[in-house]
RNA sequence: GGGUGAUUAGCUCAACGGUAGAGCAGUUGACUCUUAAUCAAUUGGUUCCGAGUUCGAAUCUCGGAUUACCCA
C-alpha cells in the first residue's frame, strides 16, 4: 500500500493535519518535502473519505537568530533576538520580515497546489487565544522542567519558567528569562549574556505574559498549538524527531502537563542535493524557488512523494535523475490514459497533481526532447509533430511544449558539458582510436557514398547511412555502424539522429574527418 | 562519547512473517530512416555481516559494519 494511504487507513475519526515553519529566510528545497508529505497525507485522508483539515502554522514569534548572508548585515543585525514579525521587511510588498519570507514560501505552495489554512502565531498570541495555555504552563512550570530533564536531560533552574517576554526596553525576545509568576504577571530579566549571538539590555520588571507580550519556548509552544488548533497528525523532519529531540520533549510535555496523547507522528528524511555542480559555480542553487522554476509542479510533487518519507531523496538536477523522474511519471500517466481508473498503483500519480484530478495525456519523451533541442537549425515543434502518433491531440501538444521549456532550461542552467552534445568541428575526438575494423570498412564505404550523394540534407544523409550499413560486403549491425559516426564527430558512442547532424557540416569537412579517422586507425 | 533512522539487482526503488519484484542500465536478436528515441527476448540478489526467535525472516530480537542526522 502507498505510504500515505497506510497512514490514512489507520486514522480514526476526524483529522487535523498540521505543519509549521519558521520564516527565518529563504526556503531550501528540503523544506518542501515536509509540505508535500503533509499535503499528501491530507489528500490520502480525503481520498479515504475521512473528514480532514490541513493547517499550516507560521512561527513568526520566534526570534531572528542569524542574519542570512544574502541580507545586509549592518541593517539587520540590530534586530537579532527580536521576534521575526517585528523585524522590518527586507523587500517590497510585505509588512515585516516574517511575512516577506513567508510570502515567498506561499508562492511555492500555490505553485504546488498545496492549500492549507494558514495561521500566524503572532495572531494566536496577540488575540489571546494562547492565554489559557500560557497560564497553564506557567502554573505547571515544574512539570515542564521535569519533562526537559527526563527526556532531553536538559537541566533547568528551579526558578526557570517556560516563557519569554518581549523586553519592553530593547524589544528582544531571545534575551529574556522569567523567574516568577503570580498568576497575573511574570517577573523577567533581559539577560546581558543571554547568548553568544545576542546581548540583552539588562532591563527587568513585572509584566503580563498574555495577549502577545511574549511567547512560550518552542517545544512548549508546539504543544499549545496542538491544543488550540486541534492537531491530530503532524510529521517532523528527522532532525527534530530524534529520541530526546524537540518533538520528543513536546510529546512528553503534552502527556505530563495536559495529560493527553500527542498527535500521530513519524519522521521524514531530508532531500540531499548531490555534488557541487549546482549553487555557487553556476549561480544556480537549491532554493525552493529555483527548483520550482526547473520542474513543473506535478513532477516536483512526484519527486517528493514517490519515495517513502523515511528514505533519503537524492536529487541532483542531472540528466539521469531528471529523465528518470519524467520516465517514471510517464509510465503512470500512460497507464492511466489507457485505463482511467484509479488503482493502488496510480494513487501516487493522483497525489502528484497540483489539482484534484488527473488530466491524462500522451507524454512526449523527455530525453528525446533534450537531444532534439541540441541539434542546430531544427524546428522543435515540427519535430514533435512529425514524431507523434496520429491521435496526438492539442492538449498532448501543449504538455509537450511545456516540456520543451523545462528541457531548454535544464540545458541552459544545469547540464554538464559531458551531458551535452558537442560536435567536434575543429579537432578529431580521441574516440576514433576505439574504432573497430568493421567500423573502418563502413566508414570507407561511406566516404564513397557521401561523395556522390545528390542532396546534402538530413533525410538523404540518414538514408545513405542506413543504406551503406546494409551493404552485404560489410559485417556490421546498424547500431555499430552509427556508433562509428558518433565516434568520429561527437567523442561518444551514442548520439542523436546522425543524418541531421552531418547535414549541418560541410560535405568536404565530413569526408575529410572520415579520412582522418581512418588514417588515425592505420 | 551517547542516541535515532537508513542499508534489497549495476542504478533508482517496491515488497513489511509466507515462492524477493519493477523501471532503467546491461546482454541478445529484429529494423534501409524512431538511431541518446522503436520492438521482442533475456542475464542479473548469501536482501550489509554474524547470531537468535519461528514450521517459515529482507521483514521480529540482539550484536557488528557502513552512512545520514541529533545530543554532548
Amino acid at each position: 500500500m502507498f505510504w500515505a494511504d497506510k497512514i490514512a487507513a489507520e486514522a480514526q475519526g476526524a483529522q487535523i493535519v498540521n505543519d509549521s515553519k519558521t520564516p527565518s529566510g529563504r526556503v531550501h528545497v528540503g523544506s518542501l518535502r515536509g509540505v508535500v508529505i503533509h499535503d499528501v497525507i491530507y489528500r490520502a485522508l480525503k481520498q479515504a473519505g475521512k473528514p480532514v483539515k490541513f493547517m499550516y502554522g507560521v512561527d513568526d514569534y520566534d526570534a531572528l537568530d542569524t542574519v542570512p548572508h544574502y541580507l545586509d548585515q549592518a541593517k539587520f543585525s540590530p534586530y537579532l533576538g527580536e521576534p521575526l514579525c517585528n523585524v522590518p521587511s527586507p523587500g517590497e510588498g510585505a509588512t515585516d520580515y516574517a511575512k516577506f519570507f513567508m510570502n515567498e514560501f506561499l508562492e511555492v505552495f500555490d505553485y504546488l497546489g498545496v492549500k492549507p489554512e494558514i495561521y500566524y502565531l503572532r495572531d494566536l498570541y496577540r488575540t489571546g487565544q494562547l492565554n489559557g495555555h500560557i497560564d497553564r504552563f506557567l502554573q505547571n512550570a515544574h512539570s515542564v522542567r521535569e519533562a526537559y530533564l527526563q527526556v532531553s536531560k536538559a537541566q533547568r533552574a528551579d526558578n526557570w519558567y517556560p516563557f519569554q517576554v518581549i523586553c519592553e526596553k530593547c524589544r528582544k525576545i531571545a534575551t529574556t528569562t522569567v523567574t516568577e509568576y503570580n498568576g497575573k504577571e511574570v517577573f523577567y530579566t533581559c539577560q546581558p549574556n543571554a547568548a553568544d549571538w545576542v546581548k540583552g539590555c539588562g532591563h527587568s520588571g513585572w509584566i503580563s505574559p498574555f495577549d502577545g507580550n511574549g511567547k512560550l519556548p518552542w517545544k512548549v509552544e508546539w504543544v499549545a498549538k496542538w491544543e488550540v488548533v486541534g492537531v491530530t497528525i503532524e510529521m517532523a523532519g528527522k532532525d527534530h524527531s530524534q529520541k530526546g529531540g524537540s518533538r520528543d520533549v513536546a510529546n512528553a510535555i503534552c502527556r505530563k502537563v495536559l495529560d493527553k496523547q500527542p498527535p500521530m507522528h513519524s519522521a521524514y528524511e531530508f532531500i540531499l542535493i548531490n555534488g557541487t555542480k549546482m549553487s555557487s559555480s553556476k549561480g544556480v542553487g537549491a532554493s525552493a524557488k529555483e527548483v520550482a522554476e526547473l520542474l513543473p509542479p506535478e513532477l516536483l510533487r512526484f519527486l517528493m512523494l514517490r519515495t517513502q518519507p523515511r528514505t533519503t531523496i537524492n536529487f541532483s538536477p542531472n540528466y539521469e535523475t531528471i529523465t528518470r523522474l519524467y520516465r517514471d511519471y510517464d509510465t503512470l500517466i500512460s497507464k492511466y490514459r489507457e485505463q482511467p481508473e484509479l488503482n493502488e498503483e496510480l494513487l501516487p500519480l493522483l497525489y502528484a497533481q497540483p489539482d484534484e484530478a488527473i488530466k491524462p495525456f500522451q507524454p512526449f519523451d523527455f530525453s528525446t526532447l533534450i537531444s532534439l533541442l541540441q541539434l542546430p537549425h531544427l524546428d522543435i515543434y515540427n519535430e514533435i509533430a512529425s514524431r507523434s502518433p496520429a491521435d496526438f491531440n492539442e492538449f498532448d501538444r501543449q504538455m509537450a511544449e511545456l516540456r520543451v521549456k523545462v528541457a531548454q532550461k535544464w540545458l541552459d542552467d544545469y547540464a554538464d558539458p559531458e551531458e551535452k552534445l558537442t560536435l567536434y568541428v575543429d579537432s578529431v575526438p580521441d574516440t576514433v582510436n576505439q574504432l573497430t575494423p568493421p567500423q573502418i570498412q563502413y566508414l570507407e564505404k561511406l566516404i564513397g557514398a557521401l561523395d556522390t550523394v545528390t542532396a546534402w540534407d538530413g533525410e538523404t544523409l540518414q538514408t545513405t547511412l542506413f543504406a551503406v550499413s546494409k551493404d552485404e560486403s560489410l559485417e556490421i549491425t546498424q547500431p555499430i555502424a552509427f556508433q562509428a559516426i558518433y565516434r568520429c564527430f561527437m567523442g561518444k558512442d551514442k548520439g542523436p539522429k546522425a543524418g541531421a547532424l552531418l547535414s549541418y557540416l560541410d560535405r568536404s569537412m565530413v569526408i575529410q574527418r572520415l579520412q582522418d579517422a581512418i588514417a588515425a586507425y592505420s
